[in-house]
This record gives structure tokens, sequence and C-alpha cells, in this order.
DNA sequence: CACCTATATCGTAATATTGCAATATTAAAA
DNA sequence: TTTTAATATTGCAATATTACGATATAGGTG
């Protein structure tokens, strides 16, 4: 026990649980969030903008980049950091839809 | 340590990844899924529709439950439960915004 | 080359999560 | 009122996550 019984589930259901659970982290939404504010990709300044120390943060930075939620380049000394298009539009479908077919019921249900 | 520091983090930092750790496992997954295949709410059929102990689900929807992404409603013998709407609503519009911003910066970027 | 800076990795302690058996609770049914 | 059915709670073992100090790596700079 202790592990999820993954297995049990579809691979969508596996892939979207873990796609979401790279963002269920306050510190990664911040990450997120900060790549978002600077309007550009970031070339080293997330450690300093996040109080939390460096390991941490490339820690967290590891899991978002593994869920393809940010990209990360080289460049030079550093590394520049940038929001993933692609998987923030896979989340937003993903809710929208939910959220369609709720519409769709409306009244239907015990809500 | 071990635990998470939110203290660092913003209110709404930590509300937006409460909710999304929520849905960040593919059982809970699962659960909301099959709460939007049947087109209304359940009363007493998620057990056997998902392989996992009784206790199990119980833990399961009970934490949907806290972070406000399912409700449910006594309904004599057992218990009804379907998605909450405003829930799913926030999420959507949280991606949705992050969306937008991504598209206007478009090239911007190294991806 | 030696040195500095940025980031990653390792090791580990603290804490959280997952899953289930056993048991409790609650309300309908007999 | 006993029984049955549905769900919750407790307690615990297995595993995962979070955080950080120490250390490694890799690319610039002097």
């Amino acid at each position: 026990m202790g592990a999820t019984k993954s297995e049990h589930f579809t691979e969508k259901q596996n892939a979207m649980a873990s796609m979401i659970k790279a963002l269920g982290h306050p510190a990664r939404v911040a990450i997120l969030e900060y790549l978002l504010k600077v309007d550009t990709c970031i070339c080293g300044d997330i450690v300093n903008e996040i109080p939390l120390a460096q390991p941490t943060i490339s820690q967290h930075l590891k899991e978002l980049k593994q869920a393809g939620l940010i990209k990360g380049r080289i460049e030079g000394n550093s590394i520049c950091y940038c929001v993933d298009e692609q998987a923030i539009k896979t989340m937003r479908e993903y809710f929208g839809g939910i959220s369609q077919q709720l519409e769709k019921r409306a009244g239907k249900c015990c809500s």
C-alpha cells in the first residue's frame, strides 16, 4: 500500500492526473505565474523570486518539466524556462469540456 | 521539513494549488468522470464502479468534497454526489486566462 | 588554468498520501 | 426491534513528497 494503483485507471486518466498533479503545489503555481508575469522566458531568475532554497526550486522545475508544463532551453551559463502553451491548452480544454457537459444538464442534478 | 511551506505563497496560489491537487490522482479523475458520464447525480454507485476498496473511495470522495469539486447530499440511505459546476468553472477560467496570456505573446518566448 | 555563477544531483529528515482491514454509524427494510 | 445496506472513521503499513545542506557539474570570465 501507499502507492497509487494506476493500473486500475485508463491511460488518459493517469496522464491527466499526473499533469494536474504537477500543478498541485503552491510553489509550482507560483513558478508558473512568475513565468507568465515576466512575459518572456526567464533565464535564471526564478530562484531569487521564490522563497525556497535553490535545490528545492530546481526540483519543482524538474517536476513541471517532466509533466510537460514548462520547457527549458540551455542559454549559455543559465537555463531559459517558459510555459508550454500546448500543456495549458490541454488543461483548458479538459475543464472546458467538463464545464460544457455540466451546462447541458443544468437542473438535472442535485446541485 | 517535508511539509509544504504555504506561508511563502499568496492566498490565491495556495487555494488554486489545493483545488488542483485534489484532482491530481487518477482515482479522483475517474470519480469525476464517472459523475459526468452518468449525467445526473449518483446515489451510492461509485464504489462498484471504481476498483478500489470502499474506505479508499470514501476517502477520495472526502478530498474532492473538501476541495469543493463535488457536492454530496444525503438521500435517505445513501448519498448523492455531483460535480460542483462553480469549481470546474474556476479551473477552466484559470487555465483559460493563462492560455490567453500565452497567445498574446506568441513568438516572444523561447518555445 | 583558476575562479565564479547557475543549475543539478545526492542524501536524508520530516511530513503527507495512498490503500485497506476492522469497526462504527446511520437509516431504511423486514 | 433485529437485520441489512451504504457510507464514514480509525489505525496502520507502504510509499511518495517536500525541503534543504552538501556536493557535483558545466559554462563563462579573468
